[in-house]
DNA sequence: CAAAGCTCCTGACCGC
DNA sequence: TGCGGTCAGGAGCTTT
């Protein structure tokens, strides 16, 4: 699934195709995603000039030369594949899950497909993005400066739910996902189980640049793949990371004379994967 | 206000 | 081979 390192490779790799370039046709395939799509979609995205796309937390931003702001979230399945012109197939033959196509002044093609269709894009007034419902309770980035150990100490001071779940609500850093979250946890050594509010101030320290370089690793990661094999299929943002925890439930831990078996549990639903012997 | 529960959706997997 | 049942999962929204 995204997370946010895939997101931030998805951003690079589409930068060069649709920074600068008008929108020459938008394609739109049905009428909702997550989320409706809004009125006159396609229409109001046309003609438009991206001047810079971005990211916030896992969000994609368009920028764009009109009133509006595109907002894409790829979801759980979402996928943007790149169809350079020279590719294209005569006439255009979309997939089952193809929901959203842009197609740039250079002809180059944006798919946007995601068969669960946990994924969204909506637009927003260009001035007003903080505003946004989706943005104006979010916290701060976690690669970001506003995210530091002191921070994160007081904002789970008292704090009744699990670190791991603390951790993941987007009011409180915006943009880590499961996947992270347990990759962090692990690599500080602090059990996901852990009250929020009974984080020690040595552990917010040692959690935040553990954070900061699990995702830091993996964006770099990310950029390599895009680099050596994103023209292959032209889909962006996925890559084989190897993670310590994540997945590997009924493994030893990868700590050097741990002994432990790294076990799978459920938290607010969700899969965790951790360490009980050393993450205490 | 915090925390838990609900919701969207489909592919993958399982047992019969 | 096919079918019904079950599950996962991001994150905003609703309920407690």
């Amino acid at each position: 699934m995204p997370e946010l390192p895939e997101v931030e490779t998805v951003k690079n790799g589409l930068a060069p195709i649709v920074e600068g370039r008008r929108l020459f046709r938008v394609i739109q395939r049905r009428d909702k995603l997550r989320i409706p799509l809004p009125e006159n979609f396609a229409e109001r995205l046309q003609g438009r000039r991206v001047e810079r796309i971005g990211r916030r937390a896992k969000y994609l931003l368009f920028h764009l030369d009109g009133p509006d702001i595109l907002i894409c979230h790829l979801g759980m399945s979402g996928r943007m594949t790149v169809t350079a012109a020279g590719d294209r197939g005569a006439p255009d033959i979309f997939g089952k899950h193809d929901h959203i196509i842009l197609e740039t002044d250079a002809h180059d093609l944006v798919t946007y497909n995601d068969p669960r269709r946990f994924g969204l894009m909506t637009l927003c007034p260009a001035d007003g993005l903080d505003q946004h419902r989706l943005f104006c309770h979010m916290g701060p980035e976690p690669l970001g400066n506003e995210f530091n150990p002191g921070y994160l100490a007081t904002c789970a001071e008292n704090r009744r739910s699990p670190i791991k779940n603390f951790l993941l609500d987007q009011r409180v850093v915006a943009g880590l996902g499961n996947i992270y979250v347990c990759e962090a946890l692990f690599e500080a050594g602090i059990s996901p189980k852990k009250n929020a509010g009974d984080l020690t101030g040595d552990e917010a320290e040692k959690l935040v640049p553990v954070i900061r370089d699990v995702l830091g690793r993996a964006i770099r990661a990310g950029g390599s793949s895009l680099k050596d094999y994103a023209q292959i299929d032209g889909t962006l943002g996925y890559f084989q990371h190897q993670f310590r925890v994540y997945g590997r439930a009924g493994e030893s831990c990868p700590t050097s004379g741990c002994g432990g078996e790294i076990i799978r549990i459920i938290q607010g639903g969700r899969s965790t994967f951790y360490c009980p012997a050393c993450q205490d």
